[in-house]
DNA sequence: GTCTGACCGGATTGCTAGTCTGGTCAGATG
DNA sequence: CATCTGACCAGACTAGCAATCCGGTCAGAC
């Protein structure tokens, strides 16, 4: 593959991010990608199976974005409850500002199919839930998480939990100040809300 | 109000209940709701101002009926973390089997306006935040609950933590067994992830 | 060998006419 | 006279069809 491929790969993946991020997938035609990444039409499938394919591309594009943020948010001295904290907040910041990570959580069907969008979902929770797991795995060494959780179990529940809170405040559903839901969720998921007596 | 009245205030409830669970409010018409109510269309609106405050009207009863079943199951002798366990249990309960409570959780607009779900949604959350506010009250004054919670903000992130894991349930998303979720979701929010070193 | 854009078929949109339905109210009922 | 009703209305929704659009292909240009 030649330089000039590689060249055209990454400037329909740029074209395509653009146009999705503004209109969503369903209002994007695939040449208008292509006239703006300036290939022809056909090129697109030298480098995409398919549109979807091409859409899922760019949407790991941007949680390799998201994950290399948060990964500098994550200070590696910070005990592990921290991190997780520092993650929830990268998370809202980023979902907050890209709509290519947000929409498939806020099904809105005017911009982004059903399809689409459960495999977006599904590769983003893959992603992050990784990360979670392997915080907990970092943190249980280091001592600062306890050793009786499951880390793959409980990454997966950390997971809805925290996005549970990144979406009602997406949507606006969350009904309390976002700082102090995230205060309290860090609380809780820190310490429990047991008194330990 | 007389006799009369009231009873045909029921039949209505129930005749809407039974068709809103089944077809939705999209697909059930105000005249198959009197029909089987024995009443005459107009007759609807001497007990209702309209068909969305009906539909309300259904809710707020099937959320009377799965707060009545928690009360039962959260025994008051329970320390306050078994108790939201079991909130979250019956509410995992109830909502599988009834799809006038999951529907406006679930977006599905063939069956539910997005006005209609979004003012259901509102009303289940404050009715379910409520409960889980006062059981924090009762365990921080039992001890079983640490003080340092302020039981409103606890309660708002406590239920959008619970409904995150009902919902990725409902919507077949959760990746990992619903028992280790559970059982996992109880010992975070029981004890936190913390190691207390 | 690499790339393209005319072309294909199926999906979507726009349009119109006809139907349905939430809500009203003049009048029937007892 | 209080209670209740169903014919009626306006506007929303649907069916069906023609016209358009668009994802994906491939014969041929370069």
């Amino acid at each position: 593959m030649s330089v000039r491929q590689d060249d055209a790969r990454e400037r329909l993946l740029d074209a395509a991010t653009q146009r999705f991020r503004r209109f969503g997938t369903r209002h994007t035609s695939v040449e208008s990608i292509t006239t703006a990444a300036g290939t022809g039409k056909g090129s697109l499938y030298l480098h995409y199976q398919s549109k979807e394919e091409l859409y899922l591309a760019t949407v790991r594009h941007a949680v390799d974005g998201f994950l290399e943020a948060a990964a500098t948010a994550m200070h590696p001295d910070q005990p592990a409850p921290a991190r997780l904290r520092s993650l929830v907040e990268v998370a809202i910041a980023h979902y907050e500002r890209d709509d290519l990570l947000a929409a498939p959580f806020l099904d809105d069907r005017e911009l982004l199919d059903d399809h689409a969008a459960t495999l977006a979902r599904q590769l983003q929770r893959e992603r992050v839930t990784d990360l979670i797991r392997t915080t907990l795995i970092d943190g249980q060494r280091a001592g600062t998480i306890r050793a009786g959780l499951d880390p793959a179990v409980a990454a997966a529940v950390l997971f809805e939990i925290g996005w549970a809170i990144v979406r009602s405040h997406l949507t606006r559903e969350l009904t309390i100040p976002l700082g102090d839901a995230l205060r309290t969720l860090n609380d809780i998921v820190g310490h429990g809300t047991g008194s330990g007596h």
